[in-house]
RNA sequence: UGGGCUAUCGCCAAGCGGUAAGGCACAGGACUUUGACUCCUGCAUUCGUUGGUUCGAAUCCAACUAGCCCAGCCA
């Protein structure tokens, strides 16, 4: 265990080892890192990765971590969208302190870089419309042409970018475009806008603005200003590294940051993409952006899953440059980890079938004393009503039982968690052949914990006391997306999976579940980990969704 | 097609010239107040392919192959 962790730790991956380097070689003296959405949507577990390896490298090197809404084009942000995805980024715990900023409030300074620039020769204002900017920008076989507007004079150039900036032309009527290089072998460098006109009110800035810069010019700038040290993106980005670290020189910062890119997580069978995400919302097939089949940091907040298992499940994953695809077991095994001590274990009974202790005495009941987890004392011990007739999950019964089956069947004795012993002596059949009664009897000698140790039994069952039980309806989920089928049909729609969910109504839970409150958790015996709905629950009937199934090596069809 | 990047077990992923870590998944077995958990055991003579350099290569070189990204006044 020692050994493992400080192996782990002498590990590092590549991000790390650069900025080893960097600090050694003392291009920089700190760490300082930042997670820089555009407000424009929900943050899914791709996100989550993005988040917590920023705010993990900036707290492994002492350094600090800002949040930063990277909002620079109005026509995609929404403050909707910022007030959830701060509350998404401090549920996962990544802590900005107060340094929450925003593009937007840079706006000046990005402003005055652009002025530099132009009168460096470094940037000229082009009139050239989009579609023939596209035209003279060549293609990946053959070189661009130079605007014709490149070699204004600078203070026409001047000029021209304060009277956009003061409103003076209409959308796309001019551009500026940095100076760089037209037959570039890279796209980007071929004299890129890098503002343009838009006159659409800014969730930030309101109508003082009339004018935004583009990404490439903004977001350099932005890290500048911040002094950050290691501006971390994904990998798409590559191509916009020498147009970042030419940003950063023509407009003369010192110390400038560094971009360095890493791949994307993907889960296999699950979207991310907005535009399913969005359609799968309209469509009415999900409840909503955090309905809990997506993955969204919400959508997992409101299956249940912890803060805590999406940063385990983030390190396992690690930090490389090659495209992947998780596994969505890696996730589940992460939440049942993190879950596992630290949830009590209660008994719900998810397909109910009467059983009657016959011996056991009428209008007799009695509290059992359960521990809560028998691997974690700390979580102490409750008491649980026991009587005469109970429910039993239907599969814990068979008439005609196969090999190796432990459980409840005629002349067979199996413990019923936490309580006594009993034996199967008998069912009752409706004319349809299905089972509505298992008749048993007791043993009193052997109640759990009082050290009765005469016979054993191979099987445990769980159940839940007739009279006493509440009432519960449990939701069970898949993926949302055909794991047979794959992603995509070939008209690019999703191909879903009719079973995404499950709604059990008629479910029993033991009664200390009443007082449930939203998010609360348990494993339910044999049924898995499940999460009260924070949104779903109604006062007469607790829902609950099932965060993530057992793994179970018994198949009863084997 | 020009530019950029990647290739190590079913899935992630270490490895950085000295003879293939680890995790998930899977399969056996032990244990058990549930068949879960825990604990053992097994799971790449081989690192996209082919050549080369070297006493020695997943690691260096060359060529090939496959996959991803780029031709927004999106980020």
């Amino acid at each position: 265990m020692e050994d493992n962790r400080e192996a782990l730790e002498v590990s590092r991956n590549f991000i790390e080892q650069e900025i080893d380097k960097d600090l050694a070689e003392g291009v920089y003296d700190h760490v300082q890192t930042r997670f820089p959405p555009e407000p424009n949507g929900y943050l899914h577990i791709g996100h989550a990765k993005s988040i917590l390896l920023n705010y993990g490298l900036a707290k492994k090197y002492g350094g600090k971590f800002n949040m930063r809404f990277d909002d620079t084009n109005p026509t995609k942000e929404k403050e909707e969208f910022v007030q959830s995805i701060i509350e998404d980024v401090k549920w996962l715990g990544a802590d900005f302190e107060d340094r929450l900023f925003f593009a937007s409030n840079y706006f000046q300074q990005m402003y005055e870089c652009a002025v530099l620039l132009i009168k460096k020769g470094k940037a000229f204002v082009c009139d050239l419309s989009a579609e023939q900017i596209r035209e003279y920008r060549g293609d990946f076989k053959t070189p661009g042409k130079e605007s014709p507007y490149r070699n204004r004079s600078i203070e026409e150039n001047l000029k021209l970018f304060e009277e956009m900036k003061e409103g003076k032309y209409k959308d796309g009527e001019k551009v500026l475009r940095a100076k760089i290089d037209m037959a570039s072998g890279n796209i980007n460098m071929r004299d890129p806008v890098i503002y343009r006109v838009a006159r659409m009110s800014h969730h930030n800035t309101g109508d003082q603005w009339c004018i935004y810069p583009m990404y490439d010019f903004a977001h350099p700038i932005e890290d500048a200003i911040e002094h950050i040290t290691h501006s971390i993106c994904t990998l798409e980005f590559e191509d916009h590294r020498p147009l970042y670290d030419w940003v950063v020189r023509e407009c003369e910062f010192e110390n400038p940051p560094r971009q360095i890119e890493f791949a994307k997580l993907y889960l296999t069978n699950v979207v991310t993409g907005k535009r399913y995400i969005k359609k799968l919302v309209e469509d009415k097939i999900v409840d909503g952006w955090d309905d809990p089949r997506l993955v969204s940091i919400a959508a997992l907040r409101r299956r249940g899953y912890t803060p805590e298992s999406i940063k385990k499940f983030v390190d396992l994953v690690g930090v490389a440059k090659g495209n992947s695809s998780v596994d969505y077991a890696m996730l589940e095994y992460c939440i049942r980890e993190d879950l596992k001590l630290k949830k009590p274990r209660m008994m719900a009974v998810l397909d109910p079938v009467k059983l009657v202790i016959d011996n056991y005495p009428q209008g007799q009941t009695e509290q059992l004393s359960i521990p809560n987890n028998l691997e974690n004392q700390e979580l102490g011990e409750r008491l649980v009503p026991f009587g005469r007739e109970l429910y039993i999950e239907r599969e814990d019964f068979m008439e005609n039982p196969p090999k190796k089956y432990f459980r409840l069947f005629p002349g067979n004795e199996v413990r019923l968690m936490g309580a006594y012993f009993v034996t199967c002596t008998g069912f009752e059949k409706d004319e349809e052949g299905n089972v509505t009664v298992v008749h048993a009897t007791y043993d009193p000698e052997t109640k759990s914990g009082s050290g009765f140790t005469g016979r054993k039994v191979k099987g445990t069952i769980h159940w839940v006391a007739k009279d006493t039980a509440c009432q519960a309806e449990c939701r069970l989920y898949e993926n949302i997306v055909d794991e047979e089928k794959g992603k995509l049909n070939e008209d690019g729609t999703l191909n879903l999976n009719p079973n995404s969910l499950t709604v059990v109504k008629d479910c029993y839970v033991e009664p200390a579940l009443k007082d449930a409150k939203a998010y609360d958790s348990f494993q339910f015996m044999r049924n898995g980990y499940f999460c009260v709905d924070s949104k779903d629950s109604r006062p007469e009937q607790l829902v609950f969704n099932r965060i993530v199934s057992l793994k179970s090596s018994f198949k009863l069809n084997q």
